[in-house]
DNA sequence: AAAACACAAATTGTCGACAATAATACTTAA
DNA sequence: TTAAGTATTATTGTCGACAATTTGTGTTTT
């Protein structure tokens, strides 16, 4: 499974190897959401010194996986709905000026791999029958497209460097495969259609709407599952 | 000079201070942009350590203001115009986004207290007729403002805690106290109208223009005064 | 003379130890 | 018994030194 960015160049040094190990855990659920972190435990634990782990601990605050605070310690981030759904408005305002900016500055080679991509994905999407296949890698394979088509340095660091870890932890977290997947790929292809299309307005109008589309679903869900077992900080909604 | 934004609170550890001395000289320039950073040259200079240094180096690199690459280094960004558009690009996103939720989510006291320092503002404006106060301070103030008052605390990390160092910086070195301070201040006025209406959609449409008026103003100005100095890098274009 | 190689110097990454701060447990007083 | 204050423990911040890598220099070879 790759569930790596297109951002991050290859680990080389051992803090960066840790830091993707932790950054894969917390994603996980393996270190769970909200726990605090201890320096030495981890440390021992991944085999490291404090000072390259805590170079670590950098690298996960900076994509916001993890919060410090001065001689008190780091915490890993908990997840709350209000949290998601401030996620997904930022996702939406991001992603929608890349999307308009894609239009603008993509080139014809591609739009054209982005196209056939689709059309793969369609493909497998008729075999397996609407599984979760395409929402996960399908739909990071083309946000990432679209991000990176920008060609706007800014916005891919931000979205694709550190929005984007969030984002798949909390679709972790809270096991996120929704009933979107067919129309998702609908969505998709009109984005891509109105790219090639260089119409970067309609272009931004309709990332913004697939992406409130899938807030506007979460929000759905949480409404249903969380009058019934009352709390206010709620793991693990697997539908 | 209140150059701080709101987000970041006080230092406390000495690696915080540091990182607050080094990032006013990079923003002002005392630090050239696109210089390199020696380490055991800075630790010696600010008479610490070299791990303090690095923990220092981690929060500029946190707001985009050096960038590291694995064992070579870390430079000071360079600021190029392809860079100060993109980062006009990526606020006339995110600041939108900022300022229709701010229209939902602020509180009546919050519109209050914005409207009481524009008309501050407008009286300054009339005694000093038209000087780079109100670009330098009112300006900043109003787009804090109206950041904060989304109450979206990615948002808010996002735009105070990175971006705004950058602007900052990208407004030192080019020298950018435009001739737009009362035009600004009518756009400013109409801004916080659409939030006092509760009209978040008007609110961003008006925020987006603000910006982009800013980023296109800065474009004619590049364009007058590229052709004659031939220089891809451009420095000190100071109006 | 130019290119390739080897060597030397400097810089970055990593480590373990000490100092300073915060959290915990315990004792004492009301 | 509870509350406050103190002492202890644990954790974080900072330091200097060593190891690994890169950069610059000088030499050799074609």
């Amino acid at each position: 499974m790759k569930t790596n960015n297109p951002t991050q160049q290859e680990a080389v040094t051992t803090a960066d190897k840790v830091f993707e190990q932790i950054q894969h855990a917390i994603v996980e659920g393996e270190i769970p959401s909200g726990s605090k972190i201890s320096e030495p435990g981890l440390a021992k634990h991944y085999q490291i010194s404090r000072s390259t782990l805590r170079e670590a601990l950098n690298r996960l605050e900076k994509c916001h996986l993890i919060e410090r605070k001065a001689n008190v310690g780091s915490r890993v981030v908990d997840c709350s709905i209000e949290g998601l759904l401030e996620l997904y408005i930022t996702r939406e305002a991001l992603e929608g000026m890349a999307c308009r900016q894609a239009a603008l500055n993509m080139s014809d080679e591609e739009i054209a791999d982005m196209q056939t991509m689709l059309n793969v994905h369609s493909q497998t999407q008729e075999l397996k029958d609407g599984v979760a296949y395409y929402q996960e890698e399908g739909d990071l394979d083309f946000h990432y497209k679209v991000i990176l088509g920008s060609h706007n340095k800014q916005l891919i660091e931000l979205i694709c460097g550190q929005l984007y870890h969030l984002i798949r932890m909390y679709r972790c977290q809270f096991g996120m495969n929704s009933p979107r997947a067919s129309r998702a790929f609908d969505e998709h292809s009109r984005i891509i259609q109105a790219i090639a299309d260089r119409d970067g307005e309609l272009a931004e109008m309709l990332m913004r709407r697939h992406i409130a589309a899938s807030r506007k679903n979460i929000e759905n869900k949480i409404a249903q599952e969380l009058p019934q077992k009352e709390k206010t900080k709620v793991q693990l909604i697997k539908s």
